[in-house]
DNA sequence: GATTTTCCGTACGATTCCGTACAGACGGAC
DNA sequence: GTCCGTCTGTACGGAATCGTACGGAAAATC
């Protein structure tokens, strides 16, 4: 098992186990194990227990519900921001979503033993992970209304520039194929919105790669609902990182 | 100020505070105010500061997010099982959705400095809460996917569902335009979809009145979405029916 | 009971998006 | 370089929903 106690700076890069003190740090990740997490990894199943949480350190993780028929759609994405596993946070064992990786790296799991044991001795690392909720339940609260009020091509900016601001390149693998799956619309679909994107310049798109020239471009592309996810108040660190 | 302090069975309708020992009780609720809630009484505006949380005891609050052109759809519902302040508890002392009554009754409200303390202090206060936060996250997360799948008429069958499951009778005040204003649809879209549920029976539809007359129909007719949220897995503590 | 306001039913063209299908382009395997 | 699976672009009819508008019914007001 890898050693994760080491100092501060340049022990991780998600930005929750990075707020931490190295009390709550030491406490949370002792016994914790550094993982590569593959493309499709599935972190917990619907309604099945969770195992692990999750802090990714790059990559990508969605969080998917079921809509009957086998088919699910994207309901929240999860990045280095946060962390995978919030129904421990709240007392629960599962829920009825799934999460899995959609851009492959490496994170840090931890049982659910261990978190839950950390999160009830901690006031400080609960009320970071809580700060967290809220932030993901924000993001998913516009998304919600977002996927009733605005068009393909919006919610295809929109996405892309959540996800580009949780990768640590402006090129990522992407097919359309997923992308569809995730906003929950034809794979055709996404063809014509993304390929308006690209005539406008802002993206270019390649045989399951996609590359973002222009972050500005896709900003004003994407619908409201990107800024208002993105405001400061809504971000936990803001607040956590402008306190000392 | 109305004495809250009773004892526990006849004190309030309300799952949560139902479920508190009296230790946590009396501590959370003393210094609160018990108030009548007309309709489109605003509970916390959007980016407003949350100044109370609210336990409601019978009608439905609405929790909507804006989405541009001064145009919002609705992203959850709370009645008699749970309370409207989700940020408070996770630390936030504001977020960009906004809630107001959607049914009119009464509640019991408790202010942001109580409410924050008697969290910080009780720790089977917190679980409670947290439970409640993970049901209504699931709640927010499956009809952001349902939002994007399902037709209006399963969406509106839902919705009447779940209003139908916190309100004390089958009959309750309801406007088509409401509805759709709620459902991110068109006025003319509802008078389409209610009108389906009405020849099948389900439902009765009179000048800003609905009835619902076959609660089994309705569920039939609505999509699997409405069974998901309802499974006990996502409820901590069920409804109070206060129906029948 | 007459008037005004609110609410509901309906219609129609426009638009978005769907389901499906097919062909061409790309890139890895050999 | 060739083959082959994957990925993307495009097309077409059909369904759902939209924007808008108008008339009538029910309740509220006076």
């Amino acid at each position: 098992m890898p050693s994760l106690s080491t100092t501060s700076a340049e022990r991780t890069r998600n930005s929750l186990l990075t707020a931490l003190e190295p009390a709550e740090y030491s406490q949370l990740l002792d016994g914790a194990e550094s993982v590569h997490l593959p493309l499709r990894t599935v972190l917990y199943e619907a309604n099945g227990p969770i195992a692990h949480v999750f802090f990714l350190e790059r990559g990508v993780a969605s969080i998917i519900a079921p809509v009957g028929d086998g088919v699910s759609v994207e309901v929240g994405t999860v990045g280095n921001e946060g962390f995978i596993g919030l129904p421990l946070l709240f007392g629960a064992d599962r829920e009825p979503n799934k999460a899995f990786i959609q851009i492959a790296d490496g994170g840090v799991r931890v049982t659910a033993a261990v978190f839950q044991t950390s999160v009830a001795e901690s006031a400080p690392l609960r009320a970071l992970l809580l700060r967290y909720a809220q932030s993901y339940l924000s993001q998913v609260s516009q998304s919600s209304a977002c996927n009733r009020a605005h068009s393909i091509e919006e919610r295809c900016a929109r996405w892309l520039l959540m996800t580009h601001d949780r990768v640590a390149a402006d090129e990522f693998p992407l097919t359309q194929e997923f992308l569809a799956l995730m906003l929950g619309v034809r794979r055709a679909g996404v063809t014509v919105a993304a390929g308006m994107l690209q005539k406008a310049g802002f993206i270019e798109y390649r045989h399951g790669r996609i590359n973002v020239v222009d972050r500005i471009g896709l900003e004003n592309a994407a619908c409201p609902c990107y800024r208002i996810i993105s405001r400061p108040s809504s971000r936990p660190l803001g607040l956590i990182s402008s306190r000392r």
